[in-house]
DNA sequence: ACTAATTTTTAGGTTTGCCTAAAAATAGAT
DNA sequence: ATCTATTTTTAGGCAAACCTAAAAATTAGT
C-alpha cells in the first residue's frame, strides 16, 4: 500500500499532468506547499514503485498504474464530497478538507458500498466526474455558462472557482448543481448576463458566469 | 492535535486502565503490537501533553484531559461501526478494521452530523456504548450471559469475544444485539445452557454464554 | 554563444515513531 | 535478605518525510 503522503503527491501530478506532457517540480512544490528538495525525494521514491516516470531536471509523470491509483483517490474523495453534502447537510465549502482525510482511507468494501448507499453517483457537489470502481468517468462536454448562446440552455454541472466566497454567494442565491439553467441576455457594456434557473430571472456578474460551467445536450 | 500514534496509545491506556490504579508499559506494548521501548518513549510524550500522568518504573494512567481525548476516539470508532453495519450492510466482523482508520478522522461536525444522521445511536453494533459529544455514555449494568438467575431475562447488548468465527456463529443462529433472550436452564454437566430468544428456544455452549452479555432492569 | 537567472538536485540535518541491545530498577523465591 | 528473573529504561540506530543551504543543470537574455 502507499502512505498518505504517496497518496498525496500522486493526486498533485495527476492534476498538475492533465495536458503536460511532464509535470515540474516546482509545480509539484507549489501544489503540495512543500520545497521542491523534498519534492525530487519523493518523485524518486514514486519512480521506485513504478508509480510515476521521473527524468531528473526534466520533470515526471504518473505512469498507467500511477493514474489508476489517482482515479482511486479521486473516486473516494468525490464519493465522501456527495455523502457529506447530501446526508449530513454539509455545504459545498464545507466538504474539502475532510473529503481530503476521508480519501486516504484503504477499503475497497467501504467504497464500493458507499457508492451503493449514494446510489452510485455520478459527479460530486462541484460537478465533477466521479470515477467508477475500475477508474473510468463520465467525460461529458462541459462548457462556460458565458459561452452557451442566447436562449440556450444548460444544466449546471461545475464550478472552476471554489474559494468559500463564491461557494456562499452561489448558496445564498439559491444557484444549485443539476439546476436547469438558462441564458437569455448579455450585457455588452460589462459582460454581466440575465439567466433563468429553476424558474427565477436574476442578473450575474461577468466573473460568476465564468466560474460555472454548464452541461449541453 | 494529536497524531494518530498518539491516538492509539491513549484508546490503549484508556481500555487498560479499567479498574487498575496504573498501567504497566509491557501491557501497554502487548496491546499495540510494539516493544515496551517504544511504549517508554511515548509516555513521557503523552506525560510532556499533559494526556497521561507517567512514573518511570511504575506505569501510566490518563489524566482527565486525555480521558476526554479518549472518550472522543471511542465515540468516532463506535459511530462509524453503527454507520457501516447500518447503513453499509457492513457484518460485525468486518467493522472493526475499518473503523480503526475512520476514528482519526479530525472533524468536530462530521462527528456531530453522523451523530445526528444515525438518529443518536446508544450503542455501537457490539452493544458497547457511545459516549455523547461531551464524553459521556450510558454505564448500565452488563452481566454475563451464565450469571442471570434460571428464568431470569434481559436483553443482548454485547459480546466479549469478537473472533471472526464467533460473531459468523451469532450471525447463523440468528442470535442479535438488542434480542430479549433468557435463561431457561444450565446443564450442569458441560455448563451449556438452554435459553430463549426471540420465541425460539436454543441450547448454547458453555463458551458462547461466556462471551454474552446481557443488560438487566 | 556566453553569462545570468532560474530550476532542480544533492548533502546534511530535524522530528516522529519505531527498533535492538545493554543497563538499571523492581519483584519474586528461597 | 539475597540472589535471580522480570520489567523498564536508556542509548544508539533506522526510515519516512520534511527542511535549509550549496552545488549542478537548465533556460533565457542579449
Amino acid at each position: 500500500m502507499h502512505s498518505i503522503s504517496e497518496e498525496n503527491y500522486i493526486k498533485a501530478i495527476y492534476h498538475l499532468q492533465e495536458g503536460q506532457a511532464l509535470v515540474s517540480t516546482n509545480d509539484i512544490a507549489g501544489r503540495m506547499k512543500t520545497k521542491a528538495s523534498s519534492v525530487t525525494d519523493m518523485l524518486k521514491k514514486l519512480a521506485d514503485k513504478k508509480l510515476a516516470e521521473y527524468i531528473p531536471y526534466k520533470g515526471a509523470r504518473l505512469t498507467e498504474n500511477g493514474v489508476l491509483c489517482a482515479n482511486q483517490i479521486i473516486r473516494k474523495h468525490r464519493l465522501w464530497e456527495v455523502f457529506l453534502v447530501e446526508k449530513l447537510d454539509f455545504s459545498w465549502d464545507e466538504v474539502h478538507d475532510v473529503a481530503e482525510q476521508l480519501e486516504h482511507i484503504q477499503s475497497p468494501k467501504l467504497t464500493n458500498e458507499l457508492d451503493k448507499f449514494l446510489n452510485y453517483p455520478k459527479h460530486d457537489p462541484h460537478g465533477d466526474p466521479i470515477p467508477d470502481s475500475k477508474g473510468n468517468y463520465e467525460k461529458y462536454t462541459q462548457v462556460a455558462l458565458g459561452d452557451l448562446e442566447i436562449g440556450q440552455q444548460g444544466v449546471l454541472t461545475g464550478v472552476v472557482n471554489t474559494s468559500r466566497d463564491f461557494l456562499r454567494y452561489l448558496d445564498k442565491h439559491e444557484i444549485k448543481l443539476g439546476a436547469q439553467i438558462q441564458l437569455l441576455e448579455i450585457e455588452e457594456f460589462d459582460g454581466s448576463c440575465r439567466v433563468k434557473s429553476d424558474g427565477r430571472e436574476l442578473y450575474i456578474s461577468k466573473q460568476t458566469v465564468e466560474s460555472l460551467f454548464v452541461k449541453i445536450k
